[in-house]
DNA sequence: TCTCATTGGTCTAACATCAGTCCATTGATT
DNA sequence: AATCAATGGACTGATGTTAGACCAATGAGA
Protein backbone atom coordinates (compact mmCIF):
# COMPACT_ATOMS: atom_id res chain seq x y z
CA UNK A 1 0.00 0.00 0.00
CA UNK A 2 1.37 3.50 -1.25
CA UNK A 3 2.20 5.75 1.74
CA UNK A 4 1.79 8.49 0.26
CA UNK A 5 3.92 10.67 3.13
CA UNK A 6 3.40 14.08 1.84
CA UNK A 7 1.55 17.08 1.14
CA UNK A 8 -1.88 17.42 -0.07
CA UNK A 9 -3.36 20.68 -1.62
CA UNK A 10 -5.27 21.78 -3.90
CA UNK A 11 -4.15 19.00 -6.12
CA UNK A 12 -7.19 17.10 -7.32
CA UNK A 13 -6.35 16.80 -11.15
CA UNK A 14 -3.21 15.18 -11.25
CA UNK A 15 -3.48 11.35 -13.11
CA UNK A 16 -0.75 10.09 -10.00
CA UNK A 17 -0.16 10.92 -6.30
CA UNK A 18 2.60 13.27 -7.03
CA UNK A 19 2.65 16.84 -7.65
CA UNK A 20 0.28 19.24 -9.49
CA UNK A 21 0.32 18.70 -13.27
CA UNK A 22 2.70 21.41 -14.40
CA UNK A 23 5.35 20.43 -12.57
CA UNK A 24 4.90 16.84 -13.68
CA UNK A 25 4.68 18.07 -17.10
CA UNK A 26 7.66 19.26 -17.04
CA UNK A 27 10.02 16.59 -15.99
CA UNK A 28 7.64 13.93 -17.58
CA UNK A 29 7.96 15.67 -21.04
CA UNK A 30 9.09 14.37 -24.25
CA UNK A 31 12.67 13.39 -24.51
CA UNK A 32 12.91 14.60 -27.76
CA UNK A 33 10.93 17.01 -30.33
CA UNK A 34 11.31 14.35 -33.30
CA UNK A 35 13.25 12.21 -35.20
CA UNK A 36 17.32 13.28 -35.41
CA UNK A 37 16.54 13.84 -39.28
CA UNK A 38 13.98 16.64 -38.68
CA UNK A 39 16.12 17.93 -35.06
CA UNK A 40 19.09 18.55 -37.22
CA UNK A 41 17.51 20.16 -39.95
CA UNK A 42 16.24 22.72 -37.52
CA UNK A 43 19.21 23.32 -36.26
CA UNK A 44 20.68 24.11 -39.32
CA UNK A 45 18.26 26.46 -40.49
CA UNK A 46 18.53 28.18 -36.96
CA UNK A 47 21.75 28.81 -37.71
CA UNK A 48 21.41 30.66 -40.87
CA UNK A 49 18.52 32.60 -39.99
CA UNK A 50 20.47 33.68 -36.71
CA UNK A 51 23.16 34.67 -38.83
CA UNK A 52 25.61 32.04 -37.36
CA UNK A 53 27.12 30.71 -40.55
CA UNK A 54 26.25 34.30 -42.73
CA UNK A 55 25.46 34.42 -46.29
CA UNK A 56 27.96 33.12 -47.84
CA UNK A 57 29.83 31.61 -45.53
CA UNK A 58 30.76 28.04 -44.96
CA UNK A 59 29.18 25.51 -42.48
CA UNK A 60 31.54 23.13 -41.04
CA UNK A 61 32.99 20.00 -42.94
CA UNK A 62 30.24 17.46 -42.70
CA UNK A 63 32.33 15.28 -40.69
CA UNK A 64 33.22 17.69 -37.73
CA UNK A 65 29.28 19.48 -38.06
CA UNK A 66 27.88 15.75 -37.71
CA UNK A 67 30.26 15.73 -34.45
CA UNK A 68 29.12 18.65 -32.81
CA UNK A 69 25.53 18.09 -33.90
CA UNK A 70 25.81 14.33 -32.03
CA UNK A 71 24.63 12.97 -35.29
CA UNK A 72 25.78 10.78 -37.68
CA UNK A 73 27.05 11.58 -40.80
CA UNK A 74 24.75 9.92 -42.99
CA UNK A 75 21.70 11.97 -41.04
CA UNK A 76 23.57 15.33 -41.26
CA UNK A 77 23.80 14.57 -44.89
CA UNK A 78 20.03 13.94 -45.28
CA UNK A 79 19.43 17.03 -43.70
CA UNK A 80 22.08 19.24 -45.48
CA UNK A 81 20.82 17.13 -48.84
CA UNK A 82 16.90 18.78 -47.73
CA UNK A 83 18.19 22.32 -47.07
CA UNK A 84 19.66 22.37 -50.54
CA UNK A 85 16.88 21.12 -52.48
CA UNK A 86 15.09 24.08 -50.58
CA UNK A 87 17.61 26.17 -52.09
CA UNK A 88 19.34 27.45 -48.61
CA UNK A 89 22.85 25.57 -49.36
CA UNK A 90 24.93 25.18 -52.11
CA UNK A 91 27.68 21.84 -52.11
CA UNK A 92 30.46 22.01 -53.79
CA UNK A 93 33.13 19.10 -53.72
CA UNK A 94 37.03 18.88 -53.18
CA UNK A 95 39.17 20.95 -50.53
CA UNK A 96 38.28 23.99 -50.35
CA UNK A 97 34.61 23.01 -51.37
CA UNK A 98 31.89 23.05 -48.64
CA UNK A 99 28.44 23.50 -47.36
CA UNK A 100 28.07 27.31 -47.99
CA UNK A 101 24.85 29.29 -47.71
CA UNK A 102 23.23 31.24 -50.11
CA UNK A 103 22.23 34.62 -51.09
CA UNK A 104 19.98 36.59 -47.98
CA UNK A 105 16.80 34.85 -47.42
CA UNK A 106 13.95 36.30 -49.23
CA UNK A 107 11.78 39.15 -46.94
CA UNK A 108 8.61 37.54 -45.78
CA UNK A 109 5.69 38.87 -47.41
CA UNK A 110 3.39 41.35 -45.45
CA UNK A 111 0.83 39.62 -43.36
CA UNK A 112 3.10 36.81 -43.06
CA UNK A 113 3.68 37.75 -39.20
CA UNK A 114 0.84 37.76 -38.48
CA UNK A 115 -0.07 34.27 -39.38
CA UNK A 116 2.97 33.64 -37.79
CA UNK A 117 2.08 34.79 -34.68
CA UNK A 118 -1.44 32.95 -35.07
CA UNK A 119 0.44 30.00 -35.74
CA UNK A 120 2.27 29.88 -32.47
CA UNK A 121 -0.72 30.49 -30.48
CA UNK A 122 -0.18 30.61 -26.54
CA UNK A 123 3.70 29.52 -27.53
CA UNK A 124 4.54 32.91 -27.95
CA UNK A 125 3.74 34.18 -24.67
CA UNK A 126 5.74 31.53 -23.48
CA UNK A 127 8.62 32.02 -25.32
CA UNK A 128 8.11 35.60 -24.40
CA UNK A 129 8.32 35.56 -20.83
CA UNK A 130 10.81 33.33 -20.98
CA UNK A 131 13.43 35.40 -23.07
CA UNK A 132 12.64 38.42 -20.73
CA UNK A 133 13.46 35.71 -17.67
CA UNK A 134 16.65 34.94 -20.00
CA UNK A 135 17.59 38.12 -20.95
CA UNK A 136 17.11 40.34 -17.82
CA UNK A 137 18.63 38.06 -15.85
CA UNK A 138 21.90 37.59 -18.07
CA UNK A 139 22.39 41.27 -18.49
CA UNK A 140 22.35 41.57 -14.27
CA UNK A 141 24.99 38.68 -13.70
CA UNK A 142 26.85 40.65 -15.95
CA UNK A 143 26.86 44.15 -14.59
CA UNK A 144 27.25 42.46 -11.33
CA UNK A 145 30.16 40.42 -11.84
CA UNK A 146 31.86 42.79 -14.37
CA UNK A 147 34.04 42.27 -17.76
CA UNK A 148 37.59 41.53 -18.57
CA UNK A 149 38.88 44.39 -21.36
CA UNK A 150 38.34 41.47 -23.89
CA UNK A 151 34.61 41.04 -23.12
CA UNK A 152 34.29 44.98 -23.19
CA UNK A 153 35.47 45.29 -26.47
CA UNK A 154 33.09 42.21 -27.96
CA UNK A 155 30.09 43.89 -26.60
CA UNK A 156 30.87 47.32 -28.01
CA UNK A 157 32.31 45.85 -31.21
CA UNK A 158 28.84 44.14 -31.12
CA UNK A 159 26.69 47.23 -30.37
CA UNK A 160 28.47 49.63 -33.23
CA UNK A 161 27.86 46.41 -35.44
CA UNK A 162 24.32 46.76 -35.04
CA UNK A 163 23.95 50.76 -35.15
CA UNK A 164 25.64 50.56 -38.10
CA UNK A 165 24.44 47.75 -39.55
CA UNK A 166 22.62 48.00 -43.59
CA UNK A 167 18.81 46.82 -43.24
CA UNK A 168 19.46 43.82 -44.74
CA UNK A 169 21.89 42.49 -42.13
CA UNK A 170 19.86 44.70 -38.66
CA UNK A 171 18.13 41.28 -37.72
CA UNK A 172 21.25 39.24 -37.81
CA UNK A 173 23.52 41.67 -36.21
CA UNK A 174 20.44 42.56 -33.25
CA UNK A 175 20.28 38.78 -33.03
CA UNK A 176 24.41 38.81 -32.24
CA UNK A 177 24.14 41.68 -29.82
CA UNK A 178 21.41 40.15 -27.89
CA UNK A 179 23.29 36.50 -27.81
CA UNK A 180 26.51 38.19 -26.68
CA UNK A 181 24.52 39.57 -23.87
CA UNK A 182 24.10 36.02 -22.19
CA UNK A 183 26.91 34.50 -23.81
CA UNK A 184 29.00 36.93 -21.89
CA UNK A 185 27.08 35.56 -18.34
CA UNK A 186 29.08 32.66 -18.93
CA UNK A 187 27.16 30.16 -18.49
CA UNK A 188 26.25 28.03 -21.01
CA UNK A 189 22.66 26.77 -19.98
CA UNK A 190 22.18 30.05 -20.66
CA UNK A 191 23.87 30.83 -23.50
CA UNK A 192 21.84 27.82 -25.20
CA UNK A 193 18.52 28.44 -24.14
CA UNK A 194 18.77 32.09 -25.17
CA UNK A 195 19.01 30.93 -28.45
CA UNK A 196 16.73 28.52 -28.50
CA UNK A 197 14.43 31.30 -27.64
CA UNK A 198 15.48 33.45 -30.10
CA UNK A 199 14.98 30.95 -32.92
CA UNK A 200 11.25 31.03 -31.70
CA UNK A 201 10.93 34.20 -32.31
CA UNK A 202 12.95 34.64 -35.24
CA UNK A 203 10.62 33.83 -37.60
CA UNK A 204 8.33 36.52 -36.33
CA UNK A 205 11.02 39.19 -35.95
CA UNK A 206 12.03 38.70 -39.83
CA UNK A 207 8.44 39.64 -40.50
CA UNK A 208 8.36 42.65 -38.88
CA UNK A 209 9.33 45.73 -41.61
CA UNK A 210 12.30 47.18 -40.28
CA UNK A 211 11.77 50.89 -39.93
CA UNK A 212 14.48 53.82 -39.57
CA UNK A 213 12.04 55.22 -36.57
CA UNK A 214 12.37 51.44 -34.53
CA UNK A 215 15.79 51.16 -35.45
CA UNK A 216 16.70 54.14 -34.08
CA UNK A 217 14.71 53.83 -30.74
CA UNK A 218 16.31 50.46 -30.53
CA UNK A 219 19.97 52.24 -30.53
CA UNK A 220 19.30 53.95 -27.82
CA UNK A 221 18.11 51.33 -25.87
CA UNK A 222 21.38 49.30 -26.68
CA UNK A 223 23.42 52.09 -25.82
CA UNK A 224 21.79 51.92 -21.85
CA UNK A 225 22.16 48.38 -21.85
CA UNK A 226 25.55 48.23 -23.07
CA UNK A 227 26.67 51.63 -20.39
CA UNK A 228 24.91 49.95 -17.86
CA UNK A 229 26.34 46.75 -17.78
CA UNK A 230 30.12 48.41 -18.12
CA UNK A 231 29.23 50.77 -15.33
CA UNK A 232 28.77 47.43 -13.49
CA UNK A 233 25.32 48.62 -12.07
CA UNK A 234 22.41 46.03 -12.14
CA UNK A 235 19.82 47.58 -11.31
CA UNK A 236 20.25 50.33 -14.43
CA UNK A 237 21.17 47.23 -16.52
CA UNK A 238 17.86 45.58 -15.18
CA UNK A 239 15.38 48.51 -16.58
CA UNK A 240 16.97 49.40 -19.64
CA UNK A 241 16.83 45.75 -20.66
CA UNK A 242 12.81 44.86 -19.41
CA UNK A 243 12.15 48.30 -21.49
CA UNK A 244 13.54 47.24 -24.48
CA UNK A 245 12.27 43.89 -24.29
CA UNK A 246 8.87 45.23 -23.15
CA UNK A 247 8.86 47.32 -26.69
CA UNK A 248 9.78 44.27 -28.88
CA UNK A 249 7.17 42.36 -26.82
CA UNK A 250 4.40 44.35 -27.36
CA UNK A 251 5.16 45.07 -31.20
CA UNK A 252 4.89 40.83 -31.43
CA UNK A 253 1.89 40.54 -29.40
CA UNK A 254 0.19 43.38 -31.33
CA UNK A 255 0.18 40.77 -34.23
CA UNK A 256 -2.52 38.63 -32.03
CA UNK A 257 -4.74 41.56 -31.39
CA UNK B 1 33.89 33.28 -53.68
CA UNK B 2 32.39 34.04 -50.20
CA UNK B 3 30.71 37.35 -49.74
CA UNK B 4 31.37 37.89 -46.05
CA UNK B 5 29.00 40.81 -45.99
CA UNK B 6 29.12 41.39 -42.45
CA UNK B 7 30.72 42.37 -39.25
CA UNK B 8 34.13 41.35 -37.92
CA UNK B 9 35.74 42.46 -35.04
CA UNK B 10 38.09 40.47 -32.36
CA UNK B 11 36.60 37.27 -33.97
CA UNK B 12 39.56 35.02 -35.19
CA UNK B 13 39.45 31.63 -33.61
CA UNK B 14 35.86 30.74 -35.24
CA UNK B 15 36.28 28.01 -36.76
CA UNK B 16 34.47 29.61 -39.46
CA UNK B 17 33.39 33.00 -41.35
CA UNK B 18 30.58 33.71 -38.42
CA UNK B 19 30.20 34.49 -34.99
CA UNK B 20 32.34 34.09 -31.51
CA UNK B 21 32.80 30.06 -30.55
CA UNK B 22 30.64 30.59 -27.40
CA UNK B 23 27.44 30.97 -29.76
CA UNK B 24 28.25 29.18 -32.39
CA UNK B 25 28.67 26.23 -29.64
CA UNK B 26 25.00 27.11 -28.97
CA UNK B 27 23.12 26.79 -31.80
CA UNK B 28 25.48 24.03 -33.39
CA UNK B 29 24.99 21.80 -30.18
CA UNK B 30 24.18 18.28 -29.82
CA UNK B 31 21.19 17.58 -30.97
CA UNK B 32 20.43 14.68 -28.58
CA UNK B 33 22.26 14.18 -25.11
CA UNK B 34 22.45 9.98 -25.36
CA UNK B 35 20.14 7.31 -27.01
CA UNK B 36 16.65 7.41 -25.95
CA UNK B 37 17.50 4.86 -23.57
CA UNK B 38 19.28 6.59 -21.35
CA UNK B 39 17.26 9.95 -21.63
CA UNK B 40 14.56 8.12 -20.65
CA UNK B 41 16.39 6.79 -17.38
CA UNK B 42 17.29 10.21 -17.18
CA UNK B 43 13.84 11.62 -16.17
CA UNK B 44 12.61 9.05 -14.63
CA UNK B 45 15.42 8.85 -12.27
CA UNK B 46 14.24 12.91 -11.99
CA UNK B 47 10.45 11.95 -11.24
CA UNK B 48 12.12 9.83 -8.31
CA UNK B 49 15.01 11.82 -7.12
CA UNK B 50 12.63 15.26 -7.48
CA UNK B 51 10.01 13.75 -5.52
CA UNK B 52 7.32 13.72 -8.58
CA UNK B 53 6.70 10.93 -7.85
CA UNK B 54 6.75 10.06 -4.11
CA UNK B 55 8.08 7.09 -2.26
CA UNK B 56 5.41 4.32 -2.89
CA UNK B 57 3.56 6.46 -5.32
CA UNK B 58 2.99 4.91 -8.68
CA UNK B 59 4.14 6.34 -12.24
CA UNK B 60 1.41 6.63 -14.89
CA UNK B 61 0.85 3.11 -16.53
CA UNK B 62 3.55 2.48 -19.12
CA UNK B 63 1.24 3.36 -22.13
CA UNK B 64 0.88 6.75 -21.20
CA UNK B 65 4.05 7.33 -19.90
CA UNK B 66 5.95 5.78 -23.11
CA UNK B 67 3.06 8.63 -24.78
CA UNK B 68 4.17 11.81 -22.47
CA UNK B 69 7.43 10.96 -23.14
CA UNK B 70 7.37 10.53 -26.40
CA UNK B 71 9.27 7.12 -26.79
CA UNK B 72 8.10 4.14 -27.44
CA UNK B 73 6.83 1.45 -24.91
CA UNK B 74 9.30 -0.69 -25.23
CA UNK B 75 12.48 2.09 -24.89
CA UNK B 76 10.07 2.90 -22.25
CA UNK B 77 10.03 -0.74 -20.85
CA UNK B 78 14.01 -1.05 -20.60
CA UNK B 79 14.26 2.23 -19.08
CA UNK B 80 12.08 0.74 -16.10
CA UNK B 81 13.57 -2.54 -16.20
CA UNK B 82 17.17 -0.77 -15.73
CA UNK B 83 15.55 1.04 -12.65
CA UNK B 84 13.94 -1.70 -11.21
CA UNK B 85 17.32 -3.78 -11.24
CA UNK B 86 18.84 -1.08 -9.35
CA UNK B 87 16.04 -0.98 -7.01
CA UNK B 88 14.24 2.39 -7.48
CA UNK B 89 11.36 0.70 -8.76
CA UNK B 90 8.78 -2.04 -7.83
CA UNK B 91 6.86 -3.54 -10.68
CA UNK B 92 3.13 -5.38 -10.22
CA UNK B 93 0.99 -6.93 -12.37
CA UNK B 94 -2.94 -7.02 -13.09
CA UNK B 95 -5.36 -4.07 -12.59
CA UNK B 96 -4.58 -1.13 -10.04
CA UNK B 97 -0.75 -2.91 -10.70
CA UNK B 98 1.76 -0.42 -12.31
CA UNK B 99 5.51 0.73 -11.39
CA UNK B 100 5.87 1.88 -8.07
CA UNK B 101 8.79 4.24 -6.50
CA UNK B 102 10.17 2.11 -3.63
CA UNK B 103 11.12 3.59 -0.16
CA UNK B 104 13.31 6.72 0.44
CA UNK B 105 16.32 6.95 -1.20
CA UNK B 106 19.85 5.88 1.08
CA UNK B 107 21.44 9.10 2.35
CA UNK B 108 24.29 9.74 0.26
CA UNK B 109 27.30 9.11 2.74
CA UNK B 110 29.59 12.22 4.12
CA UNK B 111 32.11 13.12 1.25
CA UNK B 112 29.57 12.43 -1.24
CA UNK B 113 28.83 15.97 -1.87
CA UNK B 114 32.66 16.47 -2.25
CA UNK B 115 32.81 14.05 -5.12
CA UNK B 116 30.09 15.09 -6.83
CA UNK B 117 30.84 18.87 -6.87
CA UNK B 118 34.31 18.08 -8.20
CA UNK B 119 33.06 15.48 -10.97
CA UNK B 120 30.40 18.52 -11.90
CA UNK B 121 33.59 21.04 -12.31
CA UNK B 122 32.75 23.78 -14.56
CA UNK B 123 29.21 22.71 -14.73
CA UNK B 124 28.54 22.87 -11.32
CA UNK B 125 29.09 27.16 -11.88
CA UNK B 126 27.00 26.96 -14.61
CA UNK B 127 24.09 25.21 -13.26
CA UNK B 128 24.20 27.70 -10.43
CA UNK B 129 24.22 30.96 -12.17
CA UNK B 130 21.90 29.42 -14.84
CA UNK B 131 19.49 28.58 -11.48
CA UNK B 132 19.74 32.08 -10.03
CA UNK B 133 19.06 33.74 -13.63
CA UNK B 134 15.85 31.59 -14.19
CA UNK B 135 14.26 31.73 -10.46
CA UNK B 136 14.92 35.26 -9.94
CA UNK B 137 13.78 36.05 -12.91
CA UNK B 138 10.33 33.76 -12.37
CA UNK B 139 9.50 35.32 -8.81
CA UNK B 140 10.21 39.05 -10.60
CA UNK B 141 7.41 37.99 -13.21
CA UNK B 142 5.26 36.43 -11.19
CA UNK B 143 5.19 39.60 -8.45
CA UNK B 144 5.07 41.86 -11.26
CA UNK B 145 1.86 40.01 -13.15
CA UNK B 146 -0.07 38.96 -9.68
CA UNK B 147 -1.88 35.66 -8.54
CA UNK B 148 -5.05 34.32 -8.73
CA UNK B 149 -6.60 33.23 -5.30
CA UNK B 150 -5.83 29.17 -6.13
CA UNK B 151 -1.82 30.40 -7.17
CA UNK B 152 -2.00 32.42 -3.51
CA UNK B 153 -3.07 29.14 -2.37
CA UNK B 154 -1.37 26.69 -3.78
CA UNK B 155 2.10 28.70 -2.84
CA UNK B 156 1.21 29.37 0.62
CA UNK B 157 0.32 25.44 0.67
CA UNK B 158 3.87 24.72 -0.43
CA UNK B 159 5.58 26.95 2.09
CA UNK B 160 3.77 25.23 5.49
CA UNK B 161 4.64 22.35 4.06
CA UNK B 162 8.41 23.07 3.79
CA UNK B 163 8.09 24.42 7.24
CA UNK B 164 6.46 21.68 8.39
CA UNK B 165 8.26 19.04 6.86
CA UNK B 166 9.91 15.71 8.22
CA UNK B 167 13.55 15.86 7.52
CA UNK B 168 13.34 12.56 4.98
CA UNK B 169 10.29 14.85 3.15
CA UNK B 170 12.43 18.41 3.76
CA UNK B 171 14.72 18.07 -0.10
CA UNK B 172 11.65 16.58 -1.91
CA UNK B 173 9.08 19.64 -0.31
CA UNK B 174 11.80 22.22 -1.03
CA UNK B 175 12.17 21.29 -4.47
CA UNK B 176 8.05 21.61 -4.62
CA UNK B 177 8.72 25.07 -3.39
CA UNK B 178 10.90 26.15 -5.80
CA UNK B 179 9.73 24.77 -8.78
CA UNK B 180 6.09 26.02 -8.06
CA UNK B 181 7.75 29.64 -8.13
CA UNK B 182 8.83 28.67 -11.52
CA UNK B 183 5.29 27.08 -12.88
CA UNK B 184 3.29 29.87 -11.41
CA UNK B 185 4.77 32.63 -13.86
CA UNK B 186 3.35 30.43 -16.44
CA UNK B 187 5.90 30.01 -19.26
CA UNK B 188 6.33 26.08 -19.77
CA UNK B 189 9.69 26.78 -21.15
CA UNK B 190 10.76 28.17 -18.16
CA UNK B 191 9.10 25.65 -15.60
CA UNK B 192 11.11 22.78 -17.59
CA UNK B 193 14.35 24.69 -17.36
CA UNK B 194 13.58 25.24 -14.03
CA UNK B 195 13.20 21.75 -13.21
CA UNK B 196 16.67 20.77 -15.37
CA UNK B 197 18.94 22.44 -13.65
CA UNK B 198 17.59 21.29 -10.46
CA UNK B 199 17.85 18.25 -11.75
CA UNK B 200 21.64 18.81 -11.81
CA UNK B 201 21.89 20.61 -8.72
CA UNK B 202 19.89 18.07 -6.84
CA UNK B 203 22.50 14.89 -6.33
CA UNK B 204 24.51 17.69 -4.69
CA UNK B 205 21.87 19.18 -2.80
CA UNK B 206 20.90 15.60 -0.91
CA UNK B 207 24.55 15.05 -0.20
CA UNK B 208 24.08 17.83 2.27
CA UNK B 209 22.91 17.12 5.48
CA UNK B 210 20.02 18.79 6.66
CA UNK B 211 21.02 20.85 9.34
CA UNK B 212 17.92 22.26 11.76
CA UNK B 213 20.06 25.84 11.66
CA UNK B 214 20.01 25.72 7.79
CA UNK B 215 16.51 24.97 7.29
CA UNK B 216 15.34 27.34 10.04
CA UNK B 217 17.48 29.93 8.02
CA UNK B 218 15.58 28.99 4.53
CA UNK B 219 12.37 28.91 6.27
CA UNK B 220 12.78 32.25 6.95
CA UNK B 221 13.69 33.63 3.32
CA UNK B 222 11.61 31.45 1.98
CA UNK B 223 8.50 33.33 3.75
CA UNK B 224 9.84 36.87 2.68
CA UNK B 225 9.99 35.46 -0.82
CA UNK B 226 6.29 34.75 -0.52
CA UNK B 227 5.41 37.53 0.86
CA UNK B 228 7.16 39.51 -1.52
CA UNK B 229 5.33 37.44 -4.69
CA UNK B 230 2.56 38.20 -2.44
CA UNK B 231 2.97 41.88 -1.87
CA UNK B 232 3.48 42.30 -5.89
CA UNK B 233 6.61 43.57 -5.28
CA UNK B 234 9.23 42.20 -7.36
CA UNK B 235 12.23 44.27 -6.40
CA UNK B 236 11.79 42.99 -2.82
CA UNK B 237 11.22 39.26 -4.53
CA UNK B 238 14.14 39.71 -6.81
CA UNK B 239 16.38 41.03 -3.13
CA UNK B 240 15.00 37.72 -1.34
CA UNK B 241 15.33 35.34 -3.59
CA UNK B 242 18.93 36.64 -4.67
CA UNK B 243 19.83 36.30 -1.19
CA UNK B 244 18.42 32.96 -0.57
CA UNK B 245 19.92 31.42 -3.41
CA UNK B 246 23.40 33.03 -3.15
CA UNK B 247 23.06 30.96 0.16
CA UNK B 248 22.92 27.80 -0.99
CA UNK B 249 25.19 28.63 -3.60
CA UNK B 250 28.09 29.66 -1.41
CA UNK B 251 27.32 26.18 0.41
CA UNK B 252 27.77 24.25 -2.84
CA UNK B 253 30.74 26.11 -3.87
CA UNK B 254 32.01 25.49 -0.46
CA UNK B 255 32.69 21.43 -1.52
CA UNK B 256 34.94 22.93 -4.58
CA UNK B 257 37.46 25.09 -2.26
C1' DT C 1 52.13 21.43 -64.39
C1' DC C 2 51.68 18.16 -60.79
C1' DT C 3 50.85 16.94 -55.83
C1' DC C 4 48.04 15.99 -52.29
C1' DA C 5 45.40 17.40 -48.29
C1' DT C 6 40.76 18.30 -47.73
C1' DT C 7 36.29 17.86 -48.90
C1' DG C 8 31.85 15.74 -50.41
C1' DG C 9 29.73 11.01 -52.19
C1' DT C 10 28.69 6.13 -51.45
C1' DC C 11 28.16 1.70 -49.48
C1' DT C 12 27.60 -2.13 -45.87
C1' DA C 13 26.54 -4.45 -41.76
C1' DA C 14 25.02 -3.84 -37.20
C1' DC C 15 22.13 -1.83 -33.87
C1' DA C 16 18.28 1.17 -31.94
C1' DT C 17 13.74 2.42 -32.06
C1' DC C 18 9.29 2.31 -33.55
C1' DA C 19 3.95 1.18 -34.14
C1' DG C 20 0.90 -2.22 -33.55
C1' DT C 21 -1.03 -6.56 -31.82
C1' DC C 22 -2.08 -10.01 -28.74
C1' DC C 23 -1.34 -12.54 -24.23
C1' DA C 24 -1.17 -13.07 -18.94
C1' DT C 25 -2.13 -11.37 -14.53
C1' DT C 26 -4.43 -9.06 -10.97
C1' DG C 27 -7.92 -7.80 -7.53
C1' DA C 28 -11.92 -4.55 -6.64
C1' DT C 29 -16.45 -5.10 -7.71
C1' DT C 30 -20.50 -7.62 -8.44
C1' DA D 1 -17.01 -17.23 -6.54
C1' DA D 2 -17.15 -15.13 -11.11
C1' DT D 3 -16.45 -10.93 -13.87
C1' DC D 4 -13.71 -7.80 -16.31
C1' DA D 5 -11.25 -3.52 -16.95
C1' DA D 6 -6.74 -2.05 -16.45
C1' DT D 7 -2.26 -3.21 -16.17
C1' DG D 8 2.42 -5.33 -17.32
C1' DG D 9 4.68 -8.89 -20.66
C1' DA D 10 6.00 -10.49 -25.14
C1' DC D 11 6.40 -10.70 -30.10
C1' DT D 12 6.71 -9.16 -35.14
C1' DG D 13 8.07 -6.52 -39.04
C1' DA D 14 9.34 -2.03 -40.56
C1' DT D 15 12.06 2.07 -40.29
C1' DG D 16 15.65 5.19 -38.38
C1' DT D 17 20.37 5.65 -37.06
C1' DT D 18 25.03 4.57 -36.50
C1' DA D 19 30.23 3.61 -37.24
C1' DG D 20 33.52 2.94 -40.33
C1' DA D 21 35.71 2.29 -44.56
C1' DC D 22 36.52 3.60 -49.12
C1' DC D 23 35.91 6.43 -53.57
C1' DA D 24 35.83 10.90 -56.32
C1' DA D 25 36.60 15.62 -57.03
C1' DT D 26 38.82 19.94 -56.35
C1' DG D 27 42.16 23.67 -56.51
C1' DA D 28 45.94 26.15 -53.70
C1' DG D 29 50.55 25.67 -53.48
C1' DA D 30 55.00 23.52 -54.61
Amino acid sequence: MPTDAGERASESASAFEGWSDPTADAVLRPVRAGNAFEETVERLMAAIKLGVVPPGGRFPAERDLAARLGVSRITLREALRALQQAGHVEVRRGRFGGTFVTGPLPAPEPGEARRRAEDMGPALDDALTFRQVLEVGAVQVLAARGLTDAQRELLLARLTAVDTAAPEDYRRLDTAFHLTLAELAGSSSLTAAAADVRMRLNDLLNAIPVLDRNIAHSAVQHQAIVEAVLAGDPDAARLATIEHLEGTAALLRGFLA
